[in-house]
DNA sequence: TAGATTGTTAATCGATTAACAATC
DNA sequence: TAGATTGTTAATCGATTAACAATC
């Protein structure tokens, strides 16, 4: 499976894709068409077949798509068969919010860990996960194995702590922090910049209201 | 300006450029050529200038860009320069770190208010908000004037919420649920999808792994 | 002026959509 | 079998990159 020549456009649908069948499922439905879920999803139904024969022809001509069946087999793609686990590096505000967020546990990521360098926050336990001090981590890190740590940390100390997590053997990085990290080629990192997606909100506001002024000339 | 017809890549891709140049001010840097710029953000200096371009020529010809002027045209573009009012529906772990969240003040995005439905919450006051009930939403939006609505509920009530504060004047919803939002045409939703981010950071993390197994064999 | 670098047009590349033969 | 719908090829559309004339 040469899954690297996938271009990242279809992936970022796939979770989306993932999320519709599960809500499907959920309702019982057995099967649909491109067509169908074409409709339901707002894309194009070419679109969706063209996705989902990146990875395979799950579909059957005459029939649509088995729905548990594509949900389980996207789900495969996505990784989401296999237990990840995860630690996270900043238990300020959002890092206490990502660890008591029940659904990824669901999903198989599985929060191992709790790291900051702020000693006030020694101890202090989040769903079962005493947050520990960042000196502990290269000692954690040998016994345990993890593959996937959150970064939610202010701009200042990201880029030395992602340093540090890669020389620990870290191999994927969920970015929150305001800045592009600088890592190896193997190692994956996937970010969340919230303040660019308020400013492309913003952005959206803002030519509304000069298209509707506009209007009113 | 048509700001309309510019295309969601572009505007993808400003907030970090506009993040860059915020960078090289607070380094001291006078002016950058697209050349250097395209260096240090690892894009191509054509894709640079074409960018801009779509907004007029910020620079000039033999010199570059100027960097504190460049800063605050796509600030201006962005609508930071405007204060925009943002209210908080759902005080849980993540609307809470939100509301903590001090950076985003700075660029004009100012909270005004943090809603839930458990009245347990009610009262508690973070950064100065006193959490409110939804029930006294309505009352509040006649007051004040509040462009923006962070949802950040469980799936459950997401959708009826939205329904409820589109009908109550709110034109841009930034949505933390995990569903994509029915609104009218003129109403802004700007989509946080957290576990789609974390289920691409697993699929390229599945990736690296039979890629890298692959060549073992 | 000469050199540098933009703004902009043209060429290339990739992604989306349309069409249809294959097949259940 | 006939109807439906996929998988896949071809056509279109849009975005990125390259090239260069304009100009500071």
């Amino acid at each position: 499976m040469d899954q690297k020549s996938i271009s990242k456009a279809v992936i970022r649908r796939l979770p989306r894709y993932y999320r519709y069948l599960g809500e499907l499922m959920e309702e019982g439905v057995e099967r649909i068409s491109s067509n169908e879920l074409s409709e339901k999803m707002r894309v194009t139904a070419s679109q969706i077949r063209q996705d989902l024969n990146n990875f395979g022809g799950f579909g059957q001509q005459g029939y649509g798509y088995n729905v548990p069946y594509l949900y389980t087999e996207i789900g495969k793609i996505l990784g989401l068969d296999k237990t990840h686990h995860m630690i996270i590096i900043g238990a300020g505000n959002l890092g206490q919010a990502l660890a008591n967020y029940v659904k990824f546990e669901k999903r198989g990521f599985k929060i191992v860990g709790i790291f900051d360098v702020n000693p006030v926050l020694k101890g202090i336990s989040i769903r079962g996960n005493q947050i520990r001090m960042m000196d502990e981590l290269p000692e954690f890190l040998k016994e345990q194995e993890v593959q996937i740590a959150a970064l939610t940390l202010p701009k200042g100390n990201a880029a030395e702590t992602a340093d540090f997590l890669v020389q620990h053997g870290i191999k994927a990085i969920w970015n929150f922090a305001h800045l592009d990290l600088d890592v190896p080629e193997d190692v994956i990192v996937e970010n969340v910049h919230l303040s660019e997606s308020l400013m492309r909100l913003s952005y959206n506001l803002n030519c509304y209201v000069t298209e509707h002024q506009k209007n009113e000339d």
